[in-house]
This record gives structure tokens, sequence and C-alpha cells, in this order.
DNA sequence: GTCTATAATCCGATAGAC
DNA sequence: GTCTATCGGATTATAGAC
């Protein structure tokens, strides 16, 4: 791996345990184990790493939510993304961004983290829409609402998992998304 | 207003502005419009300032979650709760501080956020046990699961809408949730 | 390409005059 | 009770030897 590699894999470490605006370049580096200089070598700054560590994890995980797509019918395809198991306490890696004032603020930083939003909306947007056709959910969904609704329950879910530092509110909050989709299947639909 | 007020207000603004690890004592005390040594002389220092002015902003905000109690049926008060505008934006001024490395790490910090979702978890409980007693709701929901469910839709609301920099992800977020609630009230229940 | 040395600034906190 | 001055250490970044 070289030295390029380890610097940006440490920043992704470190964006995920501490956010951009609290990680130093000088701790990347440690953790890198290459001294002060090499960094300002490879990159420009503590920005341009951020954005080339940030590109390498949104990569990783885009292909997670292209669960969405596989074979079974367009709800089970729904539950199954919504039951993949995440870490709650640990965070997002990406969602958690959006808390960190100096991404915000940052253009190209946060272009990076609503850009990988909008993939994964669209492809629950389709998902939802086709699930509507097979007559899983009543017509009376309408897919775009209820991607974010859905998209907003797993974020939602690490936010209070880390508040009370325990993974089970995120699982709850997976399991009463999963009960009201059952019961809206339910509904009025034709199958 | 004292300057101990005007140092928790500033303290609770820049809470919400920027977090906590991100805030510095000396812009608490520069919007304050105070010297350097009077806040070492009512605080003993960040994090004494920052238990106090995010006790203050929880008590405000508290009392929003009684819209989770007052006259109309259950189930219209859990919508009309949702509902509340929300400038998602700017991000929820309790569940932001779970995203801060340093408030996490702070015991008594973290305490505070807990409670506070604790109390607005536990009149959710409430008024969904109230919906399903009501027929408003179908049995096979839990009432502790769909809480932490409809939580999240609003705490994963702010981050969408962070991600966006746009109100939108957050108003669709919750449609999405009271659509859902609306075709689980239409499946088999008794009303 | 990598290193050490160092720049200028800011951090949270303290000391002590008034 | 408020202020200014200052501490020791961290910050992001640059300079220049090797």
């Amino acid at each position: 791996m070289s030295t390029r590699d380890d610097l940006t894999t440490a920043m992704a470490e470190l964006l995920w345990e501490r956010g951009y605006a609290a990680t130093s370049p000088r701790e990347v580096m440690a953790r890198a184990g290459v001294g002060q200089g090499s960094m300002y070598h490879h990159f420009s700054g503590k920005h341009e790493l951020a954005v080339e560590a940030l590109s390498a994890v949104i990569g990783e995980m885009t292909g997670e939510s292209s669960l969405l797509e596989g074979g079974a019918s367009p709800l089970e395809r729904m539950k199954r993304y919504l039951s993949v198991p995440r870490a709650g306490t640990l965070g997002c890696r990406v969602g958690r961004m959006t808390q960190d004032p100096q991404v915000v603020v940052d253009a190209e930083l946060i272009a990076i983290v609503a850009n990988a939003f909008d993939t994964m909306l669209g492809r629950w947007e389709q998902t939802i829409a086709a699930a509507i056709a097979a007559g899983e959910l009543p017509a009376s969904i309408v897919p775009a609402d209820l991607a974010r609704t859905l998209a907003a329950v797993i974020q939602g879910g690490y936010v209070l998992a880390r508040a009370k530092g325990e993974q089970g509110p995120m699982d709850a909050a997976i399991r009463g998304a999963v009960s009201l989709l059952d019961a809206a299947h339910a509904a009025g639909t034709d199958d």
C-alpha cells in the first residue's frame, strides 16, 4: 500500500470516528505512520485529502444500496435493505458529515454527500414505485416521499442509537418501519 | 439580562450553529460581549457552560412533544406532532449533539441528550398504544418500536435536509410517514 | 518522496490588576 | 465581577535538508 493510500485510509477512518472539523492533519499523518511533510507532497491540504477519502468511502457504500435492486419482490427488497445490519452507535459514515459545520460550508465536500444520498434515494424511489405497481403498497403512497421517509428512518436510527450509546434504538426503528410497511401492505392492496 | 444569561444564551446559539467541539470559549465570550475572564468567574469552563446552555434548550424543546398529549384522537395527535414546522437545514438542536465526538465522550452532556430523547419517546409510546387501543392502528404494531421509527424519521429528515441544503427532504420524509400511518390505519382496523 | 524544523494562529485555562 | 495579559500546547501550513 502506497503512502498516498495510507493517508486516504487514515483520513477515512478519522472522518468516521471524529468528523472533518475535529480531525487534524497531524493525527492523520500519525495514524498513517508518515512524517509531517509527506501529506503536503501528495495533497494540497486537509480539504483535498478529505475529498479523496470521502469519495473512496462513498464508492464502497453506494454498492450497498444496490441491495434494493436484486431478485425478490419489490417490498421484499425494501425490507431486505432496511434490515441490513448497521452498527448504530458508530454512526453513518456519510450522514455524519451533514452535522459537521465545516463540511456543510465546504461546497465540494457537501456535494459529494448530497450526491451519495441522491443515488440511494433514486434506488428507493424506483423500488417503491415497483411495489405500488405490483400491488404490494397502496397507490396513495408517493414514491419520492416514502423514499425520504425510509432513508430518514435509517439516518435517524443512528442518531437515536448514539444518544443512548446502544444498538437497540436502531433495531427498534427498523422493526417499526417494517411493521408499518406490512400494515400498509395489508391495506386495500390487490394481491 | 445578566452576564451569566448572556453567556448561556450565546453558548446555546453556538451549540446549534457549530456544535460543542467546534465552539471555543473565545467565540462564546465575543458573542456575549464579555471579556475573557468573566466566563471563568461564572463557570468552571467550557463543559459546565455547555451543560447549563444545553439544559436550558432542552427545557424549552421538551414542551413541544407535549403536543402528543392534547385533545384530538391519538392518531391525529401523532400526525399533528409530526407536522410541526421544523427548519430542516438548521438541524435539530438536540439530535445534532449525538454526532459530536466530544459530546458522546462527555458523560454529563450525553446523559442530558439521552434523557431528552427518553422523555419524547415515552410520549410517543403512550400515544401509539392509545391509537392501537382505539383501533386506529393495527395490533401488530409494537409501540416502543414505532415510537423510535417516527422519532427517527424526524431526526433523519434533518440529516437529509442538511445534505441537500433544502427544506424539501424534511417535508417529504414527514409526508411519507403520515401516508404510511394512514395506509396502516386503513388496514384491518376496526373503526 | 520523505523527513525535521518552524511559522503564525488559536486552543482552553489561569493570574492578577482594578 | 470584570478586565487584560499570559501560559503551555495544539492547530494548519511552509521551508528546506536529505
